[in-house]
DNA sequence: GTCGTTAATGAACACTGTGTTCACTTGTGG
DNA sequence: CCACAAGTGAACACAGTGTTCATTAACGAC
């Protein structure tokens, strides 16, 4: 029971690490070039010079790839970008008020070529739905509080969430097309505020 | 020059017109089982019992057949449940005001299962794509006069009718998926007051 | 450095879906 | 009634997917 458990986090084979990081900036590039459905598991091999056999041993599928990548793709913006996940609990820091979108905003801007690849024009809607329906839960998680238990108040409490969601990827997807003319602050101040405002409307 | 036009508009052989409605309805049952990008052509063939050569000369892809049906699939969203087209010419009825989304949310309500196979979880983005850059159009149209002329002023009238459009795109589709527990009379009107209150905090 | 292990290679394969063609049959409108 | 337009279904070429396997190369632990 007292077994060795490896601590392996971080000795994975090199020429893993080194597929893995070839795979993503490929699809990255492709994506940026003919948009993500356009993207054939062919071309990423061809543009990576990796062997077929190869990917599937590492990924199941497109998707898995642009979603599953170790620290290249979904996770940077999932990870410590994340606004608010935390539940509505009694005292909890923020509760009622909208999430801080800084993180969200000042990630996109540190990864342009990345952010505009998962949520552009030329991205699927793969990733958008995962980011969109975390928005949903993360926001509707800051405001149950203002809500009711009423079937209806349920209701609206999803409906305005799901609003805001939209809201804040309306406002991040044409942010980051015009390539962020506006500092990241400025727009998680509005977008902040623009979600604070629907919800008082309410 | 002043030739007959064949005031043919409603004359089409019979045999077109129930192939074309055929066709409609095996798409839409199948998105509403399987979800839009899980469905075949040869699918949608053998639930309509139409052969493949009969498909390929009325339509050119899967995705023609969703958005150009005759009557039955995008048309009916777009044709007069469109919310304000018009530009925001002077003088010209709502300028400055938020759309009327009534006719939008209406149309909905008469075409349930087709507006959530277009719409829904279970829909591709095809459609959704449509609608979203049109209502950002129509929103945009709406409150240009309201922003100045400066580069910084272009960029926040595009990012604020984008988020409006993502907001009301939310709405729409939460309320969709819960089967419509609310008049749409009054999801209009919420949505009305949303997309004005976040211009009035531009 | 040696050596057992692990990853990468690339070609072959079966499979599914797409879009076209064509000789043929059936329904329609005039 | 009949000329013509529409539908049929099978065959085809093609492109993409995902798997398998024998072979080669790289790794890292000692």
């Amino acid at each position: 029971m007292g077994r060795k458990v490896r601590e392996r986090m971080e000795t994975v084979d090199r020429r893993i690490r080194k597929t893995k990081r070839i795979l993503s900036e490929a699809l990255i590039a492709l994506i940026l070039e003919k948009g993500y459905e356009n993207v054939t598991v062919r071309e990423i091999l061809d543009r990576a010079n990796v062997g077929r056999s190869t990917f599937y041993s590492h990924y199941e599928s497109k998707d898995q790839l642009l979603l599953a990548g170790p620290q290249n793709l979904g996770v940077r913006i999932f990870g410590d970008a994340d606004p608010g996940t935390g539940p509505d609990a009694k005292g909890a820091p923020g509760r009622g008020e909208a999430p801080d979108f800084l993180p969200l905003f000042l990630h996109a801007a540190d990864n342009l070529p990345l952010a505009k690849a998962m949520l552009g024009r030329k991205s699927g809607d793969v990733f958008n739905s995962h980011l969109q329906s975390h928005l949903t839960r993360a926001i509707r998680d800051r405001f149950k509080s203002r809500f009711g238990k009423a079937k209806q108040d349920k209701f609206w409490l999803r409906y305005f969430s799901g609003a805001a969601a939209g809201l804040v990827m309306g406002f991040l997807i044409s942010w980051l097309e015009d390539d962020m003319p506006i500092p990241p602050e400025d727009m998680a101040r509005v977008c902040g505020r623009a979600v604070a405002g629907l919800f008082k409307a309410a």
